[in-house]
DNA sequence: TTTATTTTGAGAACATGTTCGCAAAACAGC
DNA sequence: GCTGTTTTGCGAACATGTTCTCAAAATAAA
């Protein structure tokens, strides 16, 4: 899985780009102007290539942005781990929403094909802390997958749903509104919050569904322990 | 929130196509041939109309997606509900799960914004179901919310990473080798499962999400009630 | 040295989502 | 009935992702 060296010269005509300098312009052009802004052209002409140079070294546009945030994610740091592993379960499944939510065009990719495997190793290592800490806690290596798949699914909802929920603005808000104004007859409990649910989903209650997936699928510790 | 009468005659021109045509058209195209297929030049060849007339009733793709959505949404028939509200929240979650499930193309409109917001009273009944089995359970409106937002995350990222890892072919699966051989000295719990993970991850095990997420955040029930 | 092979770079071309400007068709006021 | 206003339908036009075709530049074989 770490990204293979270029053994021996190769045969045809050299390339005069890489991956490697895609990928890195591409993460600039990001970070600077938001992922919308990032064209195939754009991209292609800040380089001083054609634009169909570039799926010479990737596959399209979605690939890409797997790549940009593989490298992102290779830089994150470890966060300190608590010994006890259902902890250490809730601190690496939070590190993993904060990392992914840090980067709003992550959003984007979170849920291609197969996303967690074109990975690299060390941009895994969450998943493997996770993994670890369940089968340390008692679980069979399908319960630790089980386990976490679960917080998988939670953390790509929610990263999902907050980066596209930033964008709303108040001519928006105004077209569509939202819970308000639900007939109280057939739905009493979503009239009744109303206007309000906009600034009770506002509070950031990750870690809270973290901590009940993590109860509920993890062995409970023997009694007394 | 539900759709507005003409009530009297409008201004100008009148309009030789509706919204709701145009809805049911593209559910018709979609459902017969999946949502990759659904354009809005071959969307409106088949309607008999220029494809920027599509955009006097529908702001864009993503809008009509939804509303396409929204239309299959209110069909949908309510489950049989449980008494016992815990069990009640868990048969609603699995049911809106099933809903969204059944219909791969819903997964490219799950996470826009407001998405639930914009859905017709008919088509929110399980989120009020939610609701109100929580707070009958003992929650206040904002835990109810909570609760009901985790479920939501959890259903959101199940529905899109089960849609969109679908497509995967025998070429790809070559290309991307998933977890199969990570480093075992970096990764060893991953390199263990290796390529046994797509077997384990092809379990349904929703429902267990469910339960644990339930129990985790609704009070618990009093002891030997 | 010449020729075949392989790989890269690049521009043309295509389908798609979307916007713009204009003509058509209704109503309101005179 | 005529004029102004409003809303609709439509085709042209634009940017974008992507594919195709061909020339360029290297190696391998002759």
């Amino acid at each position: 899985m770490s990204r293979a060296q270029p053994e021996t010269r190769r045969r045809g005509r050299p390339s005069t780009t890489s991956r490697a300098e895609i990928v890195a312009a591409a993460r600039r052009l990001i970070e600077d102007e938001g992922a919308e802004r990032l064209t195939l052209r754009r991209l292609a002409t800040a380089m001083g290539v054609g634009p169909s140079t570039l799926y010479r070294h990737v596959r399209d546009r979605e690939d890409l942005l797997v790549l940009v945030l593989d490298d992102f994610l290779q830089q994150v740091p470890l966060p300190d781990l608590p010994r006890a592993p259902r902890e250490r379960v809730v601190v690496a499944a939070v590190a993993m929403r904060d990392a992914l939510a840090s980067r709003p065009w992550a959003a984007d990719v979170l849920a291609v094909d197969g996303f967690l495997g074109r990975l690299d190793d060390a941009s895994v290592r969450l998943v493997e802390v996770v993994l670890a800490a369940a089968v340390e806690a008692g679980c069979s290596s399908e319960q630790a997958v089980d386990l976490f798949r679960a917080l998988w699914s939670h953390c790509v909802g929610e990263v999902l749903i907050r980066a596209r929920s930033r964008t709303t603005t108040r001519e928006e808000r105004a077209r569509y509104p939202g819970f308000a104004s639900r007939d109280p007859r057939l739905l009493p409990r979503l009239a009744e919050i109303g206007t309000r649910w906009p600034h009770i989903a506002a509070r950031d209650t990750y870690a809270a569904g973290v901590r009940a997936l993590v109860d509920g699928m993890l062995p409970r510790p023997a009694d007394g322990a």
